[in-house]
DNA sequence: ATCCTTATTGAAAATATTTATCAATAAGAT
DNA sequence: ATCTTATTGATAAATATTTTCAATAAGGAT
């Protein structure tokens, strides 16, 4: 299900500035904070304000198509995300993030956790980080 | 290895702000941030800079004494960490943190991953959410 | 204890980031 | 083409972080 649809649903509007934000995250590789995005849309020639950025960017994190990065610097970098359950592996050189999909076990660690803690576990955040081939040969 | 030597072996000096940004540190059980330490050291009635809370959590940081947490809201809050490899757990409601040491076996995930995408996976940040057993009753 | 060197502090200002307001605009249904 | 109202973006306000620099104090030397 597309932007479109996920709008209509709620009787939300298609508009330019939400067309190019989305545009240029999709064009992204690497995760881009709101003021990149709007750095990026500037140069497109696209009259847009920061603000709209920080509201679009809020609203498709709401329709779940817009994923954090979490690097220990950078920590408000966004990705578009795949649908479903998925984690980021992010370049430590140049950023370059792709996804993969969270089918990873990891409830071995959180059955021992719980235990050993008492608390009761039902969310996650993994990310992986290491470098992208092209930055492997240099 | 405490503080004291660490900034021994760098020719830095132990002061007084420093000692206070530790010790709230070592009192609080859930991430604060710099605006939120320095909050606390005035209720303390301990003189000292904002500025300076953001210097020495840099500091402590460098050192591996800290570590920050990667909630989905509060990106920023640290928390006094363990010397080795941990991660951290924290409650959804009361944020309430505990760390668990990172025995975790990701080497089946890391695996996969490096050879369906490239990447030559080096690091990870893994943080668990739950209920801590205080908000599992209520 | 006193002196000296220099790491450190913190007030103040400069930047950067995020949020709130609100009149003007434009999506999209009729 | 018209109408309703979601949306935008300029502006301002609120937060958060970083830079500057003269005054201070840690801690080694005497
Ligand atoms: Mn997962
Ligand atoms: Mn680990
Ligand atoms: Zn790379
Ligand atoms: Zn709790």
């Amino acid at each position: 299900m597309d932007l479109q649809e996920k709008l209509n649903q709620k009787g939300l509007r298609m508009t330019r500035p939400r067309r190019v934000v989305l545009s240029i995250l999709e064009a992204a590789s690497v995760p881009l904070s709101a003021g990149t995005i709007y750095q990026k849309a500037l140069e497109r020639k696209e009259r847009i304000g920061l603000v709209t950025v920080y509201r679009t960017l809020e609203l498709l994190d709401e329709f779940g198509m817009v994923r954090r990065a979490h690097s220990q610097d950078e920590c408000h970098g966004y990705l578009l995300a795949s649908p479903g359950h998925h984690h980021n592996l992010v370049c430590h050189t140049c950023m370059k993030t792709v996804e993969f999909p969270g089918s990873e076990d990891l409830s071995g660690i959180v059955q021992r956790v719980q235990r050993q803690t008492g608390y009761q576990v039902n969310d996650h955040l993994l990310e992986l980080y290491g470098l992208c081939p092209s930055c492997q040969e240099s």
